[in-house]
DNA sequence: CGCTCTGTTGATTAAATTCAAGAGTAGTGG
DNA sequence: CCACTACTCTTGAATTTAATCAACAGAGCG
């Protein structure tokens, strides 16, 4: 399959703009790189761990983990990635021994050749910062992701993680409850906060006991500030919109 | 005390020459950035946690961790800074809620302006392309931390801990040996790897006994290959050069 | 209908924390 | 120079937490 310029980075451009002052040039200019869709069953790896990469990848549906294979062939996974996302976005400067990507559940991309992405920040500056500053937030998210697997109990961590995820998603109504789909077995959560298995099932068990379910593909979250609270969630890591004449100082 | 152009960030830019091309006219253009000198004393706060900060520094001698508050008092160290490193780079384009970073040693570092670092950036695209880059290489190192803290064994994650700081040091002989200046106590130690004190000191003993001391402010490792084993230690993922042809594209 | 994957539960074991106390070390001021 | 103090390091014992081992139930799919 070829790249085409067919496909639509609509919902990227709109990210960056949300956070970064994008003018017309700039968005038309990403509107225009060729992307290339695809569709990957569950449970397979898009990016092998060590491979080079050569693009990027706009989540469209589906959930990506990034994972790193640890000894004994445990697994563990460093970040979580959502609808919205443009995977391996950092990749672009930096293509070498990249960890492994994988689908958590049916998952659609767009894919973008990294030279194209690097062409359009050489080009436009304000298009640079934007993606420095995306790389910049996904840092936020996994400092918080090794003070949650380092310092944090069972339950509080996948309290957190949970927090993060609802929060990530916008599935939080009005800071009183939240739902979401959201396919990941078990196995998975146990991957991300680094537990085994066994040890989620009954951590689940404690979180239903303050009104959160995973079932049947499904958070639930009754009761958003108890579980907050379980979670020492602070949403403020997620914030990704500084002063505006911050950002509006490199576009003037 | 104001800021003058007497400093010198030479070492940043041969840091960043190290992995990206830059050209006279950029340099010259970093190297003029006014800079702050400042000394600051073990264990003080250089930026509390929520701060909102207006300059990046780099570190000129000492060490910097970058700390997070958990629950109860605990506290997680998400990334060690050494000589070399320009801290907050990344917070230039994300200013907001930032992580505490507290000095672990007498430490000295040059501040530099965020607005100067961004201005710098706009002008120049493969500054900001370099800076993304340096970005996406912080990146790798907490991905690391997650697997880490995640998945190792205390003896494991110390060792691991211990060949990254070896390596980034460059105190690895020939593959073969190590030592440095290291002047963090357990405590440091504790936080850092996610783990208690007293589990340190005992997890010390049992390294030792694979020829890694850490006495006396010093780090000494006989025999480098096991403790790379014991740690499970891949230096890919320290690896800040792409191929040459990658780096070269955004300078011709 | 039978296979595989996922979820559930109990019993046991291992790892790390907590609590507690004492020894070593460096710095301070008399 | 010494006594005092605060911090760091060390060790033991008890406790807690999570991992491991094992078995089975339920769901989903061909």
């Amino acid at each position: 399959m070829m790249f085409s310029s067919t496909g639509n980075l609509r919902t990227f451009v709109d990210r960056l703009a949300r956070h970064s002052l994008l003018g017309e040039a700039e968005k038309d200019c990403l509107l225009s790189l060729p992307v290339r869709q695809r569709q990957i069953d569950t449970n397979r790896d898009l990016v092998r761990q060590g491979e080079n990469v050569e693009y990027a990848c706009l989540v469209t549906s589906g959930f990506l983990a990034r994972c790193d294979q640890a000894p004994e062939g445990k697994r563990q996974v460093v970040a979580l990635h959502i609808p919205g996302d443009m995977v391996d976005l950092h990749a672009a400067v930096r293509p070498m021994f990249t960890t492994g990507l994988q689908t958590l559940c049916p998952t659609t991309v767009l894919q973008v050749r990294h030279s194209d992405l690097r062409a359009a920040a050489a080009d436009h500056p304000c298009i640079a910062e934007a993606f420095w500053r995306e790389c910049s937030a996904e840092m936020s998210i996994m400092a918080q992701w090794v003070v949650n697997v380092g310092r944090r109990c069972a339950s509080a961590r996948l309290a957190h993680f949970l927090c993060e995820t609802a929060w990530r998603l916008g599935a939080v109504n009005e800071g009183a409850s939240a739902s979401f789909h959201f396919p990941l077995t078990q196995s998975h959560l146990a991957e991300i906060t680094g537990m085994t298995t066994v040890h989620i099932n009954r951590t689940l068990g404690v979180l239903r006991g303050v009104g959160t379910t995973v079932r049947k593909k499904r958070v639930t979250i009754t009761h958003w500030p108890t579980l907050v609270a379980a979670g020492d969630f602070d949403a403020r890591y997620l914030e990704l919109v500084s002063r505006p004449d911050e950002s509006a100082r490199i576009a003037a």
